[in-house]
DNA sequence: AAACTTTGTTTATCCACTAGACTAACATAG
DNA sequence: CTATGTTAGTCTAGTGGATAAACAAAGTTT
């Protein structure tokens, strides 16, 4: 838990912190007993018995049968009540669109996806509002109902959830979230397509054990979701992360941004669609999913392409590594179903470059959640803003 | 102010947080009044008025005279007592160093600097020693006295403190800060020199109004200090920051890091130095006040490689704005010195090539502080460790 | 001089945490 | 089955620090 910025600290806070501390106790390590989240977490037992009934009202939690006997009175278990209220996160892609309903532990409720081609903003805005609503209708009772509506795009996103500029939707300048605020009167976030990813994989994915973890969406381009010290990092105005426009090819290709060089084009789906057309094979099989089918097939040219890729991804992982020093690296999106013939490449040219002493404690995964990661960042994003402000209003609402 | 992990919350947190707060205020607003304390930071004047009496008596503030009178009773104004403590900066160089002894908002009182060649460990010891107890010889009476030493190393420091390696002075694994602690029974502070340049300019220099600061410290080699959100960011081991070794020509020259086309082999006084070699200009004068001598001659050559490594500086720039979106990127170091004829190729290349979005809200810098970055930045972490400990034991200390 | 303002202290009250007593509910030994 | 010990959870009194409001001090304004 963070202060925010000019606010004093008086009682409301420090309850508002314990109580943070033992419902993150419980919802990490349930089934629990009061009497063990008082002795891990610190606090006094009257404080978390008091605590945990505020949490019991709110129906946050929820107390489970009598647990085993260590030899006194049995213990009255405490578990996280995933099923207090629903989110919903989507991943807009540029010929699809993901939605999913989580419960509060990020566990897929409902899944729907649809693919499309070419359509203008607002088709897409119709097909998301479908999507939505189908959706919300397959919410099951509960306390809360949905607690929030997340929204994954590929494009840049300013700090206050405008999305300024997707190039690959033609889109700019979007204010979708307040189109969603007014259509569906719950809490909007709208979020890069990579942060959300790298969101998604550290709560519920390969990133759940790390603080500092940078995941590399590797789509069209690449986009790198940042997360240090624990928490998403977003730059002064929300375009960190912008590393597919990374030089690392000086005079080199020039890039649709205006720069020369940029590793997107050396080491997306892009680059692979690309050279893929120099090669002698059915123009229906030069996309990504067509080329997995022929390097299926041992298709040496093939195979041959993707390393090639595999080891441009590692110089720019290679970077990333002296740059963040992170304990993870996580490839996602969808040259991650690729992984096969990636991985090797990959570690290799990282291995033989990086740093020694950067080597040490250092993980390269590929995305755990695979194409979900976007779509269960944003639900995340919610669910972490639906439980912050629930104990805070509590708090006050209290007679 | 933030917690601890695992650390619970209780009244001893509020009253840290608040004095912390009342501290900061009156440190960067004085001379200030009790009441405008209060009213400006959101505390009750009761509240102020004892937290006020407690800063007192650690003599960490003071009173002056009366203030003006705004039709009421005169105001006691209250100001940072400055010269409650005193501390050590060392910015050890490969062949200098460089000592200060600051006040508590990095005045310097002393400094003393010596150059030397191709010493030892030892020998370098020895030097250290002498220039700290000078220092110390030197510190005016006062409550606190010297509160702490802090030594920049043009070296990889770990989470430790340890020494890993700092190539150019030929070092391994050295334990600096054992050393220090037992001879010196302060407490000792060893960073690496760019993290503490950085810390140094967000602080005392040029990145004093931002969050984001990156400190590009461009001497013999590269090396850059994070500022991410108002703090240090040092990666999980200790060794975030090495975008020298980031490769911006893939396939490039060959670095002793074992990689190729690494940034510093493009933009340092190295690659100044060495393609200074490739021309027609006396030994004497390839060293780097050489070139800037012939340069403020009017030497086209050397100016043409002066204005090559601003641009290549811009590149490695141009990757860090799209990386870190970033308020302000500041060059510091030796190269810092040439801010004439780097600026502009940096600027044009920076102008040309960084996405159009990046632009706004940014501002490329040269150091505030030149040469001293370094010294005054180790010499604030202490002063910054100094205050909060300060903060905390009085707390407890009280009867 | 009287009335008003502003500063800073004091007092009473409130809130959340702590320590420790107490009650409840179990296990185990005899 | 009873006595004893152990663990879980609640309750009570006490404490620290914040707040609101009254008050005292020291001005200015009319």
């Amino acid at each position: 838990m963070k202060l925010s910025a000019n606010q004093t600290w008086n009682h409301h806070v420090v309850k508002k912190g314990n109580k943070s501390l033992v419902l993150d106790k419980i919802k990490y390590n349930s089934p629990i007993s009061r009497a063990s989240v008082a002795s891990q977490v610190g606090l006094n037992k009257g404080t978390v018995s008091s605590l945990v009934n505020d949490l019991l009202e709110e129906h946050l939690i929820y107390e489970s049968g009598p647990g085993e006997s260590s030899g006194g009175r049995r213990p009255v278990m405490l578990l996280f009540n995933e099923n207090a209220g629903y989110s919903i996160g989507i991943d807009l892609g540029v010929n699809y669109l993901l939605g999913v309903l989580t419960d509060l532990n990020g566990n897929i409720h409902t899944e729907k996806q649809i693919t499309f081609k070419n359509l203008s903003y607002e088709e897409i805005e119709t097909k998301l509002f479908e999507t939505i609503e189908y959706l919300l209708k397959s919410t099951p009772e509960c306390p809360h109902g949905v607690i929030g509506i997340g929204v994954g795009v590929p494009g840049i996103v300013d700090k206050d959830d405008n999305i300024l500029l997707a190039p690959n939707l033609n889109w700019r300048n979007i204010n979708l979230k307040e189109v969603l605020e007014e259509r569906y009167n719950v809490p909007i976030i709208i979020e890069n397509e990579a942060n959300a990813g790298a969101y998604g994989e550290k709560n519920f994915g390969a990133g759940k054990d790390f603080e500092n973890v940078i995941y590399v969406s590797a789509g069209i381009g690449i986009g790198v979701g940042l997360i240090l010290n624990g928490s998403l990092y977003k730059g002064s105005n929300g375009f960190s992360g912008e590393l597919g426009h990374m030089t690392i090819q000086a005079e080199g290709a020039k890039c649709r941004c205006g720069n020369e060089g940029c590793w997107e084009l050396y080491a997306s789906e892009q680059a692979l669609t690309r050279q893929a057309e120099k090669l002698d094979i059915p123009s229906d099989m030069q996309d990504l999913e067509g080329l997995v089918t022929l390097a299926e097939h041992g298709n040496d040219e093939v195979i041959a392409l993707f390393e090639q890729t595999g080891d441009y991804l590692g110089i720019g992982i290679n970077n990333i590594i002296n740059i963040f020093n992170p304990q993870q690296v996580i490839i996602g999106n969808r040259l991650a179903s690729s992984e096969k013939w990636l991985k090797d490449p990959l570690n290799k040219r990282v291995a033989k470059q990086a740093l020694w002493f950067q080597q040490n404690d250092l993980q390269i995964d590929f995305s755990e959640l695979s194409t979900r990661s976007t779509a269960l960042g944003v639900a995340a994003f919610s669910i972490e803003n639906f439980l912050s402000v629930s104990i805070q209003q509590n708090n006050t609402a209290q007679e």
